[in-house]
DNA sequence: ACAATTCGGTACCGATCGGTACTGATCACA
DNA sequence: TGTGATCAGTACCGATCGGTACCGAATTGT
């Protein structure tokens, strides 16, 4: 029923869970929840169907556990990016996280939070629902570290820390429709750090 | 064939053509090429199947015709932004109008052009194909427009036309994926306004 | 060895996909 | 008023959609 380990009755699964998972959020990544269908996903798996359900539940399920398997994988820079010790750091990281991992050779170009499904027919509205709530989660997680920042005084009294996040993270994700767009890794740097000389502490006064 | 009028023999269309069309490209734009179905496609635009097929050719071709429609309408303040005199006032004008244009309380929000279709499966290649060249003629315009106003002296000889424009298009697709996700007009606007902080004239010098 | 249990695979489910052949009604032109 | 062209609509096409029942084979604890 789930991917855990439980009792050691029966025939044990004769595939690599966690690498079939990657697989299928590899399809997820390039082709939409909608685009992907269980053929294309099973496919890539190297499992069959009744695999698929046994080990996962059903498509809407694969793709929530895709998505985990993506933010504990190529998006895991986030909260090593709200580990940084100052608002700058954090916000340079995020970004230049956001660059690497939608430009990675090894993957697909863009981000699955962004990509995966942006727009969607009646089916697609809970895959769509859950994008919606992975980047909102997102941006308030680093709207938090910013405000730390603010009463740590590492970023001005006068900083607005949802604003900031909302910049950074807006930033972010139009660096994931440009990489998906076919950018490079070295204009999208240029992008971000161009969107980095924006900082507070750099800020010439109005 | 078309939607133009040709020879007037026989009956005439029993529906507004334009109309049609105008509701296709809310339907595309709300549930993206993949995610919405003929049946979708039709019933909003109250004709049936034949005469879709008869008067725009097919799913694709109806795409690519509502891609065009969109151009006229929600999206054309990109030209307008254009021709405006000085290239901080081009960059403004961009940010504004997709800031009203993705938050247009009588359209979906965000963009067509951006969550028409952004990854998408072998069906939907063409689909994605397009709006990828659609987004990069937008910013090939902007970096045009940037680069004549190097040349006029408005933009310091030191301003990099491709990368300002990448960086403007990169906010305002960002933008379109924050609205997306359900960001208000004010929010989206104070992103604008910050981006739009970062121009040229106003950096300090390195 | 046996029984319990889960495996992977085939075949199939009803529904929907994009697309089309055909039909009878309706119009413009002569 | 013919007459021919085009209309909108019904019915249907093969293919594919996500999902499931059932199967013999394989591996476990007893």
């Amino acid at each position: 029923m789930t991917t855990q380990n439980k009792a050691h009755v029966g025939r044990p699964r004769g595939f690599d869970a966690d690498e079939a998972l990657r697989r299928a959020m590899l399809v997820f990544w390039e082709q939409g929840y909608e685009g992907a269908s269980l053929a294309d996903l099973t496919g890539a798996m190297g499992i069959t169907k009744t695999s698929m359900y046994a080990a996962f539940g059903n498509k809407e399920q694969l793709f929530r556990k895709a998505l985990a398997r993506y933010d504990e994988g190529p998006a895991s820079y986030g909260p090593r990016a709200w580990a940084e010790p100052t608002a700058a750091k954090v916000a340079a990281a995020i970004l230049n996280g956001a660059v690497e991992a939608t430009t990675d050779p090894d993957c697909p170009p863009g981000c699955l939070g962004v990509q995966g499904s942006l727009a969607a027919g009646e089916l697609g509205l809970p895959a769509r629902e859950l994008l919606v709530e992975w980047r909102n989660a997102a941006r308030r997680a680093l709207e938090k570290r910013f405000q730390r920042a603010v009463d740590e005084h590492d970023l001005p009294p006068s900083a607005n820390s949802a604003q900031l996040a909302r910049y950074i993270m807006t930033v972010a994700f139009g660096i994931a429709v440009e990489a998906a767009s076919g950018a490079s890794r070295e204009e999208l740097q240029e992008v971000a750090d161009t969107a980095l000389r924006n900082w507070p502490d750099f800020q010439r006064p109005q």
